[in-house]
DNA sequence: TTCCATTGAATGGGTGATCCATTTAATAAT
DNA sequence: ATTATTAAATGGATCACCCATTCAATGGAA
């Protein structure tokens, strides 16, 4: 009858663990006025409680980029939890970009740089699950990027407009050579490059998911018709020119124009814009 | 002598993991031509395979939200692995908002609806690890917001109004009952509904995500000094008129400077501006 | 019949022990 | 000195359990 409902002496003290229950369970007491605030209905899990225990670490400025947590044997003993449940929120950790795991001796968690890269892939998701759509997907990037030509304009410096340059330079040499694959690649840097050109890496960051996405679906296109925009290099040029001469009407109607004329292109043959297409695997050559 | 490196009789069959690590170790051969294509640093791990399995079904569209993913015993001997890293993989889909787990009979790892707060967490990452700064990231919440601001007068709907409407009138009743945490609070939810007035998911994560953290800020301040922005709701009237008139002109310059003088309030204490102040933990009745 | 308590199976949550693979430092052999 | 060998540290992965929660089925009481 009592086979394991029974008072049960706890094997493992289980360290830690009722305290953070109450605490979940606190959440806001809020003076009680407003009643309908309900507490999250999912309880609190140990991994998620180690994930935050972490990030508040990063937070506090304790746990700096460089870093490295102690082996996941002695943190799992100090933390009085299993080494696998550990391990779930260091994977957790490390798919989110906070740490680099790495073997042998002298290996260990690490904390790393941001990784700006991270951002793509929370659109990818949103996409996938169709939280968000494309059109609205490339309605955002025209209208992001016609802030970044403002930005640019006011901001970039003269590293910053050589290395479009050398882009643009690349894409040429691409454009002779018959490498449209390559060519595409290319835009996708010009356009990274563009956004860092604005001296502000959150703007950076965000142009750079957006685009990453929509040179899928340009790549996609390019490689199953063989089309590709035509005299590509010769308007870079001419949007450089603006942006040099921090002419901020100029620059922004020019890069709208293409920016509408591509679309043109994509939406030539609709099929051939489907998500699956775009998302379903890595491009080849395009790095995550 | 021999006790680890010799041909050892394989004690345990490992079901499916020589073909998985000769796969992995495959990675690559190409051709050998250009040279300095250098394969990536980490090695391919199981968990790494499986996200990635799971993602390419949803990018497939085989797998959409509400869908149920088989129990992990089983999902876990149809791929081969352990259930352990296959829970580490479902962790790390969980965290990235695509999985719901849920206990007891009927329950399951279930597909789930886009969650566009976790940009928010990207977010905050970066600024703990350093990544970006905050100047950076209120520079780009005043771009962003005027960008909204052109969007939510030509896009925002009656409903939006009402809403944002509302949201001055909670405003309100905080002010005249002296609740000025409840107030921040209300201002978030303003920010929030004013960028799903653009009628655009993406615009609306964006400026969600950099909003969240710029409330920590005010909240953080607000707490501390119990000092608030004066005429709060009187000037969210003055913009609310504005964006129904779809005067960009007059909105967009009411914001910026209800902005300009929020961040005098903020920049008055830079000392109270820490991040650590603002990250460390997740704020009372801020929920995430 | 209707309703409520009990039971039991399914399923995620978590543990501990054990082995493998990789990396690096220390050591020994040349 | 240089190079090969060994050993230890550490993440990667597996197995075999157990617990807690949830919910449907069952059965007894009103």
């Amino acid at each position: 009858m009592n086979t394991k409902s029974s008072p049960r002496t706890p094997s493992r003290p289980r360290t830690a663990s009722p305290n953070r229950r109450e605490r979940a369970s606190d959440q806001r007491a809020t003076g009680a006025v407003a009643a309908p605030t309900f507490k999250p209905i999912h309880t609190r899990r140990t991994f998620e409680e180690i994930c935050e225990r972490i990030r508040e670490q990063l937070a506090l400025g304790i746990l700096k980029p460089g870093d490295k947590l102690p082996p996941e044997r002695d943190l799992a003993q100090q933390l009085g939890v299993s080494r696998n449940v550990l391990r779930e929120a260091l994977r957790s950790l490390e798919m989110a970009g906070v740490l680099r795991l790495q073997k042998g001796v002298k290996g260990g968690a690490f904390i790393q740089e941001g990784d700006t890269r991270r951002m793509n892939e929370v659109m990818r998701d949103m996409l996938s699950l169709g939280t968000i759509s494309v059109r609205e997907l490339s309605e955002a990037r025209v209208h992001v990027l016609d802030l970044v030509v403002q930005l640019a304009c006011a901001n970039a410096r003269r590293a910053d407009l050589d290395a479009l340059e050398a882009n643009i330079e690349r894409t040429e040499l691409a454009t002779r050579e018959g490498r449209l694959l390559d060519r595409v690649e290319c835009s996708r840097e010009f356009y990274k490059l563009l956004a860092a050109s604005t001296g502000n890496k959150v703007i950076a960051m965000i142009v750079d998911s957006v685009t990453e996405i929509h040179m899928r679906f340009v790549y996609a296109k390019v490689a199953s018709s063989g089309v590709a925009m035509a005299r590509l290099a010769e308007k870079r040029r001419q949007f450089l020119s603006a942006l040099s001469e921090r002419n901020v009407a100029l620059a922004s109607r020019l890069l709208r124009s293409h920016l509408e004329s591509v679309q043109r292109m994509l939406e030539q043959d609709p099929g051939a814009m489907s998500l699956h297409v775009a998302l379903a695997d890595v491009q080849p050559g395009m790095r995550r």
